[in-house]
RNA sequence: GGGCCGGUAGCUCAGCCUGGAAGAGCGCUCGGCUUGCACCCGAGAGGCCCCGGGUUCAAAUCCCGGCCGGUCCA
């Protein structure tokens, strides 16, 4: 933390009420309390958790903790707000709504758009996997599945709201008289955040060691090594609900209060054992000075559990590491349920390979458990008691269900080759070190616990280093980027620069996208490049392709062939460089038929994709598209390929939407209008950064936030057909299609190609199949023809060897050219011990000799002294080995030179 | 997105480092043994060694590019 002036912490409410600033004797924080004799800031892990012996008479689950806070701040005059997907949908660069504030960034926060509330109260599921792997063994301070419940102030420069003071009177109050905790026993501990490039002071509240809220306010932002103030000041705070259900309920472990039953029942099925509550208890006692990082802290922590309880040690670590697998089951079970419902198809890359990520973690603590039953029984019964918290769960049971089988046959089928793989690599090694750990795991994708447990079965034991994720992750040296829309612009850059002075083009194809004729005027042109104030030529975007078309300038026609968009800017790319004088208008006029094609696979898209979330499920997301004149291209995220069966679905349903002549609408509204009314599925396309959102409503069908141009009515596109399907990376499946006449052309094309295979077999009309198949038949035993001449010949060429000393000669040319042919001729002659088989090979004005020895005159001659014979008389390069050996001499040798040739090595030899 | 691993018979894989006759086990077909089945014994069929290019006398093997699959990502 950098130096941060005690002014910032200095708040009236304190003054009023008496509050005194102090330091930490352990942690060094400074900390505000109204108790005198208070000297540490109660927070783990300064402290050990007592807040067991906080008397208070709440006992509030998750709900229940929830229902109080929203209420509490509604009743203070706080707009309440749904809470969001835990998908960032709206976020470019983030997969994971990791806080509430996430939700408002950077759309809110960097003032475009008004916040939808002001101020405002949200409870929002978070999810955070950075600490996945202390998930647990903290008893509950750490999971990946969190409810961050916050109220929010946003402070514009002429419109204030409510500041430090206010905030940290509306946390006071609540703590005291919610939760009716003791005034004396509450501590707000200075502390400095800063995240996403933004930063601030802020309070962390703690209470009988456990830090239940924190007050951010964000008021710089971070250049460079700078602090600047920003212009809004937001108020950001942080309630964690499983806390405060946790704090009231006084549970050994924070599992047991937001579980309840679940914890027991997940126990049952499991089939571990349930430790007497003492242990617990000694746990939770040892648990708030617990630093997971630190390998000699938790061997403290072990240590202090056993002390406290007189256990020993190892039944300590046995008791308390199974329980931790148990805790971070339940943690991990809800998560999945969360992100899958959300729309997340696991998969190795992107926000996908977060949800596999989370089932593998949880898999493979289930498997250590000795567990053998299905993780989606589990993940069932997460839905069935979070059914009324978060109602997706209930409405994506199947599609939850059917991933989580999925993903676990996946990972069985992973640890079943792993699992060879590494009695391999432990009977060949006779050990394994770390670099094997490392490379099994991050190139097979297997834990280390699982090797280790492998290996024992052969009495080989590995040892697992404590940073082993940290070696893993060391070998991938390029920090994993995260999403980012490509806008690739094929214009150069000095053109971009100069595009962006102008003022932005009014876009005629959106008041009217069916106009093919406009008039407008030339702000500049410069070479190719023209903008004009205004146009109806669609530059590309949005995975629509650009319009075509042509410039009307003096009775002259100049063809436009690509059109961009700059900031706003369109810049039409002509045909040939012109000069024409600014301020001159211009008639342009696009090429209607191309527009209108890339339109209708516009509006196709649009169909198919509401087809497809129909046939498929709620967790089709576009992955990408592409719209040209040729077809329409469409990418969703989905974990298995389509079928033929799921494909007729999605085009009977895409046509019957067509012959429903349903409207298509298209018009501007507020963007948080828009998120409350359509949610954010709005978002196919990814996220533009305006304050007001243009939609396409296909009625009763598909919404989406959408620059391109569509047709009036679902009837314009006219038909629709898939023409492939096929899967383009693990949890994305690509759709190609065609709409309207271009339905009917790629017929005629398929049946163009039909034709011209019917003439080429000679076959008519519907017997292609047929004479495809006699055809086949027939070279079948043309092949045993051939076969039965080459045996036919080989057995002439062994009639006709040479006698040469104890050796047979045979000298031949092949008939056959493949290399195949040649080497099966020489295998047979082979098969007799004393030959000496030699194919001569004449093409190109080159003549290669392959040499091919019998088995029982290997060990009287070698091949390479041959080749040096040969090389030595005519020259020519090569080399061989065992029985075999071919050379290239760069010129014809007639046969009876070569003939000749052998004939005196042989004797030679 | 990026790193790493892999692609050889229907299946599981060996061979690749160190270039020179395409292999094993299972499965399949046929035959033997057997009342029949299983086991066992014998014989056989089955390969664009992912694709393209390069190096070389010679590439499954070495190099480059691509495609496909797997896996991991502080």
């Amino acid at each position: 933390m950098t130096e941060v002036d005690p002014k910032e912490y200095e708040v009236n409410f304190f003054k009023e009420e008496g509050f005194i600033r102090k330091k930490c004797k352990i942690g060094g924080e400074y900390f505000w309390t109204l108790n005198e004799s208070l000297d540490t800031c109660q927070d783990a892990p300064c402290v050990e958790y007592w807040f067991d012996k906080i008397s208070s008479i709440r006992n509030l689950s998750v709900s229940d903790s929830r229902k109080i806070f929203l209420m509490f701040f509604k009743k203070r005059g706080h707009e309440v707000l749904r809470p969001r997907p835990v998908v960032a949908r709206w976020r470019e660069d983030l997969y994971l709504t990791i806080a509430s504030i996430v939700v408002f960034q950077p759309h809110v926060t960097s003032g475009i758009v008004p916040p939808p509330a002001n101020p405002l109260v949200i409870s929002q599921p978070s999810i955070r996997l950075e600490d996945i792997d202390n998930v647990g063994l903290t008893i509950g301070r750490h999971l990946t599945t969190f409810e961050m419940a916050a109220h929010h102030a946003f402070n514009y420069p002429n419109k204030r709201i409510y500041w430090k003071d206010e905030t940290v009177r509306y946390a006071f109050e609540f703590f005291t008289k919610e939760l009716r905790i003791p005034k004396d026993l509450i501590v707000f501990k200075e502390s400095w955040w800063e995240g996403g490039g933004n930063a601030g002071p802020c309070f962390e509240v703690a209470v009988g060691g456990l830090e239940l809220a924190t007050l951010v306010f964000m008021q710089y932002s971070i250049e460079g090594k700078e602090y600047r103030p920003l212009p809004l000041k937001i108020v950001d705070t942080g309630y964690g609900i499983e806390r405060i259900s946790w704090f009231t309920k006084k549970t050994p472990t924070a599992f047991h209060a937001i579980y309840g039953n679940l914890l027991e029942r997940f126990r049952n099925i499991i089939g571990l054992e349930r430790p007497e509550e003492e242990i617990l208890w000694a746990a939770f006692r040892a648990a708030g000075r617990l630093d997971p990082e630190s390998p000699e802290s938790i061997v403290n922590y072990y240590r202090k559990v056993a002390e406290i309880g007189n256990y020993e040690l190892k039944y300590v670590k046995d008791v308390l590491s199974s329980e931790a697998k148990l805790y971070s089951v339940l943690d991990h079970t809800k998560t999945i349920a969360l992100m899958l419902a959300d729309g997340i198809v696991p998969s190795n890359s992107g926000e996908g390979y977060l949800a596999r990520l989370v089932i593998r973690r949880a898999l493979r603590q289930l498997s250590l458990l000795g567990f053998d039953g299905d993780l989606a029984d589990l993940v069932d019964l997460q839905i069935g008691y979070w059914a009324d918290n978060f109602k997706q769960l209930k409405e994506q049971r199947n599609y939850i269900i059917e991933a989580v089988i999925l993903e676990s046959k996946k990972f069985r089928e992973l640890l079943r080759k792993g699992r060879k793989e590494i009695r391999k690599l432990v009977k060949m090694k006779g050990s394994l070190d770390v670099e094997d750990l490392v490379r099994l795991y991050d190139s097979k994708g297997l834990p280390p616990e699982i090797v280790a447990e492998e290996s024992r079965k052969f009495n080989v034991e590995v040892d697992i280093p404590h940073n082993f994720y940290s070696l893993v992750a060391s070998r991938h040296k390029a920090p994993a980027r995260l999403k980012t829309v490509g806008k690739v612009v094929k214009l150069p850059e000095d053109i971009k620069k100069w595009a962006s002075q102008f003022r932005l083009t009014e876009l005629l194809f959106h008041k009217d996208p069916y106009l093919r004729k406009f008039t407008a005027k030339v702000l500049g042109i410069k070479d190719r490049y023209l903008v004009l104030d205004s146009t109806a030529f669609y530059p590309k975007g949005g995975g629509q392709d650009y319009d075509k078309g042509y410039i009307m300038i003096n009775g002259r026609r100049i063809l436009v062939n690509e059109v961009y968009k700059i900031d706003g800017v369109v810049v039409h790319v002509l045909e040939t460089p012109i000069d024409i004088p600014k301020g001159l208008n211009v008639i342009g006029v696009i090429d209607w038929y191309r527009r209108f094609k890339l339109m209708r696979h516009h509006t196709a898209t649009h169909i198919i994709l509401g087809a497809a979330r129909r046939v498929l499920g709620r967790h089709i997301w576009q992955a990408g598209a592409e719209k040209s004149e040729e077809k329409g291209r469409l990418d969703i995220t989905h974990h298995k390929p389509l079928n033929k069966d799921d494909l007729r679905k999605i085009e009977e349903l895409a046509n019957m939407v067509i012959d429903d002549r349903r409207e298509v609408r298209t018009y501007i509204i507020n963007r948080n209008e828009a998120e409350d009314k359509y949610g954010f599925s709005l978002y196919q396309g990814g996220v533009p950064m305006e304050p007001r959102l243009r939609i396409v409503e296909i009625k009763n069908w598909d919404v989406e936030a959408c620059f391109g141009t569509h047709v009036r009515n679902t009837a314009e596109v006219g038909s629709i057909k898939i023409i492939k399907s096929e899967r383009i990376q693990d949890g994305v499946v690509r759709l190609e299609f065609v709409a309207g006449p271009r339905v009917a052309e790629v017929l005629t094309n398929a049946e163009n190609r039909l034709d011209a295979l019917a003439k080429e077999l000679g076959a008519s009309h519907g017997h292609e199949l047929k004479r495809v198949q006699s055809l086949k038949r027939r070279l079948d035993s043309m092949e045993k023809i051939v076969e039965e001449y080459r045996r036919l010949w080989i057995r002439t060429l062994k009639k006709n060897a040479l006698k040469v000393g104890a050796f047979s000669l045979v000298i031949f040319e092949p008939l056959e050219h493949t290399s195949e042919a040649i080497q099966e001729v020489l295998r047979q002659l082979t098969k007799e011990d004393n030959v000496v088989a030699i194919a001569v090979i004449k093409e190109n004005q080159k003549t290669r000799f392959e040499i091919a020895l019998g088995q029982g005159i290997l060990s009287k001659i070698n091949v390479n002294r041959i080749v040096e014979k040969i090389k030595e008389e005519i020259g020519g390069k090569g080399g061989g080995k065992g029985g075999r050996a071919s050379i290239l001499i760069p010129r014809i040798i007639s046969n009876d030179k070569a003939r000749d040739l052998f004939v005196n090595i042989l004797k030679e030899i």
